[in-house]
DNA sequence: AATGAATGAGACTTCATTCAT
DNA sequence: CATGAATGAAGTCTCATTCAT
């Protein structure tokens, strides 16, 4: 009996612990991104990460060993928030190949443009981090292009799509969609969001239907 | 006369002055564009530059006023470049409207190719400068879009292509080849520089050709 | 009479807490011992100790002020060793003089030896202390040095040694042997213990003897 | 000529330079020194450095790499000055080798008693330095020794010293030497320095000398 | 024109100490 | 009694910038 109470309020405290550790790395990355977003991660002191959190300095040591391991999570917080968008847009579309290619691309052109600041950010600081961190990152990119990779191949099978290099198409629509945030300067001055998607998403489906016209032509006549 | 013989002397040393201007700006930004390809600009000290540049730091505060200044010179002297590589190769491409853009594309690439580093650092680093060395930057990407879109605008006018938006078919464009720099760790797995150009001018041919295949044309005639 | 089964409960528990602390203190002089044996006052953290004793940092702040505190309490936990050590091997020692003045010497330089390390911190760290710490330090030193003079003046008085002040022929002893800890490197080159404890023990006999070579002289003649 | 006249322009900036350099770590050095002396390397910052020598924090990382190098140079310049006063004595003592140890001795104690902060400083640092600087101050203290080994290995040959290792005699001498201001708290108590340099010198000699009371004891009885 | 010695603000990081649990 | 999360002062070191030469 006793000890069962025991085990739980142990229970409880750790769960209590964990839950205030993953408080603090939020709180923490979170105020970290804000600070990097603004003005880039050399810009940002330690200092001003710790009063933005408001938290003490010498805290933000003991969830991150230092200031490039704050660098990396915040990176990799984002391209796992990227990573977990596609899957999830996906997971309501059809079954049409196209539709999915389409609903794929506009989810990362929706995440893209929700996270701009973000977006931009990883182009930036990728390459301040170590060899290590930056294994980490091209992991999770790897990652996040794959679900974009399976649908085009699925599309090739169905003879959909011609048979181009899933790996290149992918490549393609996510470079694309990060263009939304990398230029937004000079595209946000003639195209909304939504023009942008659909401009885009007509080029990319011209561009990898199979006899586009074909039939059509023929039916056109 | 003698005035003129002062005046041609004064005139020989202005001349010999500006050739050293010239020269000692074009070291100090060499040496400078070096050190930020290999390590990003805050990681290059103004004492590192000196030493590269065979000069004293004293004297790159006679050429540019500050660090910052440095930055944009490197930046701007990579973008201008960039711009003139583009109407090079275009003033020995043809009349035909298709082989002009596939001549633009071809040059955009092989310049990235071959400044790769260049292209990562004007990624990376852009967002370091101030507001007017910004516009700067951004006036120059625009002037390095320009003869793309007159291409593609050429060709619309042709009939050729598609009427889509030329401001955005050069924007794709540039951050295509731009892709092979940003993304040349995982690009460069799996495709060559030749590859990569021959497969995404295939994509791009295809999405922005009117009556793009066989069948359709000869449907027509 | 109730009464008298609480006092004895109540002596049995102070008893047990006493044992506790004690034992608390121990674990915790030992871990700081250790760590300032091995890289010094300044280079062993609170944490370290902590972790190494096994508790967390607030108890040290239980059993000891601050940091300083631990110091004191490791210097004068080695100096108590030391002072300790001599008497009880003069216990052993016969009635000669002589005799007990080449055990002492000898009991020293095994005690320096054993605990090399130790003889160094004290006389790296000592200096550390403040005023207070520091005339604890020095009556230790003193009391340490008390058998060896009583040694001494025995021989004195016996008429076996030379009338010389027996506080400095006892700290000329004590640093002797120190010397094995503090030019370890240098002696330990070319000399074992056994030698060093013999070729030092000569000359200190040499030096105190009275009419040390009696006979020989006479031999001689 | 005009080779000739900027040579020596050259050379007499070149001798400036030098000047300047010498003069800046000499008085870095000697601020570097008093505080140590007063409160060992680890109390002493930077900044209190800086204060103390009348420059710049940045200046003393000019001449010195980092704190260490800092203490290295402190350490070295007062071994040196050590090594160099022993041959200056021995150069005007006579030949007779029992009053050449007797001046060395009596050298290494005058040294010692006007640098007693210094020397305290050496025990108590030179642990704190990295094997590098370790064995640049092993091999001064091995230096330092080599006179007075140098006078003893003559005094045996001669016929005047016991024959006893060279090495440790040197040992004991210069330890008996540091041990006055290692110990100077309990020393100066009850014997001034010279007297402490007689007393010690009578031990001395006693302990070294052939035949110490030959014709003495025999011409006593 | 050119040098590079000198400055000093500011960055990252550590760690003794406290206190709520 | 015991824990360890939290604090923040203080330390070392770097580096853009200036200025006397």
């Amino acid at each position: 009996m006793t000890e069962t109470t025991a085990d739980v309020r142990q229970a409880n405290r750790e769960a209590r612990v964990d839950a205030r550790i993953r408080r603090r790395r939020r709180q923490i990355l979170a105020a970290a991104t804000t600070l990097m977003q603004q003005s880039g991660f050399h810009a940002m002191s330690m200092q001003s990460v710790a009063d933005e959190a408001k938290v003490s300095v010498g805290l933000i040591y003991q969830y991150f060993g230092n200031k490039e391991d704050l660098l990396r999570g915040v990176v990799v917080d984002i391209l796992e928030d990227f990573r977990d968008e596609i899957p999830k847009a996906l997971a309501e579309a059809g079954e049409d190949p196209a539709e999915r290619l389409r609903t794929a691309f506009r989810a990362c052109c929706l995440v893209v443009d929700a996270k701009r600041a973000a977006v931009n950010l990883t182009y930036r600081e990728s390459k301040t981090l170590t060899l290590e961190g930056l294994s980490q990152i091209m992991a999770l990119e790897f990652e996040t292009a794959e679900p974009i990779r399976e649908v085009y191949r699925a599309g090739v099978a169905a003879g959909v799509f011609q048979d181009v290099d899933a790996r290149l198409i992918a490549h393609n629509m996510l470079l694309t969609a990060h263009g939304w945030a990398l230029k937004h300067w000079h595209l946000s001055r003639w195209l909304t969001l939504d023009e942008f998607i659909d401009q885009e998403l007509a080029l990319l489906m011209a561009s990898v239907r199979v006899n586009p016209p074909a039939a059509a032509s023929s039916g056109r006549r």
